[in-house]
DNA sequence: AACGATGTCGGGAACGATTGCGCAAATAAA
DNA sequence: TTTATTTGCGCAATCGTTCCCGACATCGTT
């Protein structure tokens, strides 16, 4: 099952000339006469010649291909963040290869293996929640491989970091709540690998702390397959309204998480269904729920287009990069029924 | 900016042999002596030898790696779709590369030019909505190369193809609306280039025949951009309400149509606010929806893993396969709040 | 002792493209 | 006319790997 192109050698053999004289003439070089020019230029376009991208990348040491890995495609945010990625990719004349972790360190890694057996150019990662030892990154990354961390980073290595401003979103969500009365602000987390958890739980406490709140500890809840598993998430909601006091507003600090929780409080009664509710979520539904959902949206395209960027230009960096930049995106704070205080 | 990794050449010379010994002691020849392979293997293992891929491809004419084809990543169906993808092949070896054409013809042909340039050693697409015109991949896919369609499929080829049963779906939904007891039901659709446009447009009428209502063209509407236009759906909607009859209920035929329509009707007061809903779309949170919306869910994961198996059975096959199968796997029929008649 | 059989291994072409170098012919300069 | 320069093109190496052949050495057989 072969399916025959053209190659340089057809061409040379077909017009008598060398692969050499085909080659530059097809690259224009000024060594070749225009007529000889015109006649390889004119028989290739009629034999719809490609260059063979495969040897090309084996002569020049590049594919021209970056690698992604992700923890799961079917997230919305993920599948924007690439939708990104894909945009700036296909511009610079780069091929995306898309990978799923699954939040497996395991599997993390042997896709990372895989891309690089594969000779990607680079590599664009969210790590996985049970990724806690970069060690292989590191590595890889120390012997110049070109390596950007988006969303979900790690200072374990020094390279381009991009990143929502998880902080300040977290921090405004639960400022918002505060101003709209609740005083019992729960937050429904991930694993604390992630750097995302401890920025938007940094975030949480410095605003109740601003507005002298004590942090609760008791009102933090870790759901460490941030969201793969349902009944995690549930016994965490279930831990939250078990005690006397209950919480009055609830703040997940992930798409999963979020879209999750809302499912089971709307099977609930009573306090849990009053609560006030906010959540990190890229969602373009959030307004065509009942009630109509607070979020905070990250620019997951923007994310994807930046990182993306700044890998190409890694790749393409003559000279060893050695000063690196972490961008933080501003996130957005779109304020809808969910997190207002019911006048009752 | 290199990635020094060790190659065959690299261990030959270490240990004072030839490349091809090393090769052949490397796949386990049985023409290398044992003392040979230990040397090689214990070696090749602690450099951590990987082979390059690159070079494995332009030698056996394969890459080992299936080209994917869809009108935009950021869409449930296709996020899914992608994942079972993702999960069939990462297991039999192959890698995805995957590509949007933001339901441009043009887009979807640059990419399939790009894919095949890349060797690619399959292609699974999903057809652009602007797609009318076949020849350049039934001309690619009569040179013997292997693809398989999935969602959006078409006769004008014959090879392998995967799909929801759109027509039942529809049909389905249809009847279900009519036993609700609504009697002008309104159809949203995309193009008619699509395939599953043409099926899903084909069970709406037979059920409405089915019960002996007139079918009325002025009640089916087309967004030739598939909802990628917002602007499209606005106005299908606002023409759809303008006459004195309105219609009583609105079936939808798209993921993106499905939720750009509810979107619309919650601004909206009155007939349209009331009217019944039921649309094609694979988002997990249609529980979540005010009210909660009643769906055709199609089995996005598994259409993927099918259309996989199917593609990586051509790719393999030794001899050029000339029967070929449409799979048609069911479609799910979610009742909720949304598609059940008033009582007031 | 001469021969074939077997076991081990190396040489080199091939996959498709690029590119430094060299060579011949044509042209320009002396 | 002779020399120098330019023009136009081919040879061959290279990237990493496989594989067809051919080269030996060793062994057993007659």
């Amino acid at each position: 099952m072969k399916f025959e192109v053209v190659t340089i050698k057809d061409i040379a053999k077909a017009l008598n000339l060398s692969t050499s004289t085909v080659s530059r003439a097809l690259r224009g070089s000024y060594e070749i006469s225009p007529e000889t020019k015109k006649l390889v230029l004119e028989y290739a376009e009629r034999m719809n010649y490609r260059p063979n991208p495969i040897a090309l990348s084996l002569k020049e040491q590049r594919s021209r291909a970056i690698g992604v890995v992700v923890s799961e495609i079917a997230n919305n945010f993920f599948s924007q963040a690439i939708a990104g990625i894909e945009s700036i990719a296909y511009n610079r004349g780069y091929h995306v290869i898309i990978t799923q972790s699954h939040e497996s360190k395991e599997r993390e890694l042997v896709n990372i293996q895989h891309l690089v057996s594969r000779s990607v150019d680079g590599l664009l990662i969210s790590l996985s929640s049970e990724t806690s030892d970069l060690s292989y990154l590191q590595q890889l990354y120390e012997k110049g491989f070109p390596v950007v961390l988006f969303d979900r980073i790690s200072n374990q290595i020094d390279t381009h970091k991009v990143t929502a401003d998880n902080y300040m979103g977290a921090f405004h969500a639960t400022e918002h709540l505060i101003y709209q009365g609740f005083k019992r602000i729960a937050h429904i987390t991930s694993s604390t690998h992630l750097s995302i958890t401890r920025e938007r739980l940094q975030g949480y406490k410095d605003a109740l702390a601003k507005h002298h709140i004590a942090v609760n500890e008791n009102l933090i809840k870790y759901c460490n397959h941030g969201g793969m598993m349902i009944d995690e998430v549930e016994v965490a909601v279930e831990d939250l309204f078990r005690p006397k006091i209950k919480p009055d507003a609830i703040f997940t600090a992930g798409d999963r998480l979020s879209t999750i929780c809302l499912g089971i409080i709307k099977q609930k009664q009573g306090a849990i269904r009053k609560a006030g509710f906010i959540g990190f979520t890229n969602t373009n539904l959030a307004d065509l729920f009942s009630p109509p959902v607070s979020v905070v949206r990250q620019p997951a395209f923007e994310i994807g287009q930046s990182a993306t960027e700044l890998l190409t230009s890694m790749i393409e960096s003559k000279r060893p990069v050695t000063t690196f930049e972490t961008k933080v995106l501003p996130t957005n704070l779109i304020i809808r029924e969910s997190s207002l205080q019911q006048q009752d």
